[in-house]
DNA sequence: GGCGAAGCGGAAAACGTCTTCCGTTCCAGT
DNA sequence: ACTGGAACGGAAGACGTTTTCCGCTTCGCC
């Protein structure tokens, strides 16, 4: 119990060569990532890292550890992104704001938007998406709805599931074609007199998290 | 060359009980790939099936003659509302009822969901796509556009796009939720007095296709 | 510099699918 | 009924990944 003068936990302090590659491996998994999502192998990993795939394993056994290393910060982006669209004056702009800064992150990361979706441990996923951005979203959305500039029906889910879709929308000539598709859909959320409410509810929060990685994975 | 009294080609004419396997096969794909997609295994079908893995192989030793076996009629099926939405006296009610009759099949099978977006064997998805239903959704939306009720920057290759991402909104609890974003979407899409046009222009038709095909696959 | 242990690399085992192959079974024509 | 060959089943083989394991290297303390 005293043998570490470390923090909290028995955590050795890993010798220097392991700690180079374990910042060597975040780095290459950080690209790998990006390009081709949370599932490339360990052997593109290494590769790429120039070291063998056992050292990658060694440090990272769990996928879902390497993972949350990555990207825990990435997802305090997006929380940022949402503190500073609810300060916007305008909810809806606000909202706006919000989807549209995600989303030219998600779209520049294909990593980040599985992480976002849950595709691999929930728990982080859970955790940033409920706890952090749930809140703020939600208060948005609710005075973007009193001030009349949202339609009335749409809530925090319906929100998340347009973003989880939007975010594929991309193609090597047109990187940026999410844009066209997401004023689409501003337009559609705008309040407008008369207006028709949607059918059916909102999805509930838990079941918008299995269709996020049904979609994702399949 | 004259051995055969069969259609045409030298087909010979499959003995009895092999004709017999043959409709157990696609009757049973039918179920399994609207059930899990166009990848299930083989041995999933021949289970089922109540036959041998090798039987299935030999039948249809590659899958996307299976598919076009299949699908071939149900693509047919998705024309014929086309056509019937094209004959609808209000242009955009037509696009509507294309819309949600096309999803409404599209989320009961996910095979057919699949199929209609190029996962297997392009060449049978682009042939629909392209020469069946472009021209009939085309002119659909020409007509809506004159009409004043569509918005004027949106093209077939925008609502092929939208399509395909709306059928996977589906969830157990409510296996119709699509029909909610379809809302959503009808009502982005009609045409308003000073709306903005939308960013970018519509994809192209080719890499409208390759979009699709990533977002299926990944 | 020497020693013990942590760390490394990558070959090989384990695994999960997809595909083939061949001994046996069953049909159809005589 | 008999026979030739088409068709069957499913075990065995091929293949692509993922994961482990162990002989050798490197580090860091004495």
């Amino acid at each position: 119990m005293d043998t570490e003068s470390g923090s909290g936990c028995a955590e050795r302090p890993l010798r220097r060569d392991a700690a180079r590659n374990r910042e060597l491996i975040l780095a290459t998994a950080a690209a790998v990532f990006a390009e081709h999502g949370l599932e490339a192998g360990y052997e593109e990993i290494a590769r790429r890292a120039g070291i063998g795939v056992g050292t990658v394993y060694r440090r990272f056994p769990e996928r879902a550890e390497l993972v949350r290393a990555l990207f825990e910060s990435r997802i305090e982006e997006v929380v940022a992104i949402a503190e500073r669209a609810a300060e916007q004056e305008d909810a809806f702009t606000g909202i706006a704001c919000f989807l549209e800064q995600t989303l030219a992150h998600q779209v520049a990361d294909r990593g980040l938007q599985e992480v976002m979706v849950g595709a691999i441990s929930q728990d982080v996923h859970r955790m940033i998406g409920r706890e952090r951005l749930g809140p703020i979203l939600e208060s948005l959305i609710e005075r973007a709805q009193s001030d009349g500039t949202l339609r009335a029906d749409v809530g925090a889910t319906d929100l998340g599931l347009q973003l989880m879709v939007m975010s594929s929308m991309s193609i090597p000539a047109q990187p940026d074609l999410w844009r066209r598709y997401l004023a689409l859909l501003l337009d559609g959320l705008r309040a407008r007199p008369g207006q028709e409410p949607l059918p059916l509810v909102a999805p509930e929060t838990e079941a918008t998290y299995v269709l996020m990685c049904n979609l994702q994975r399949r």
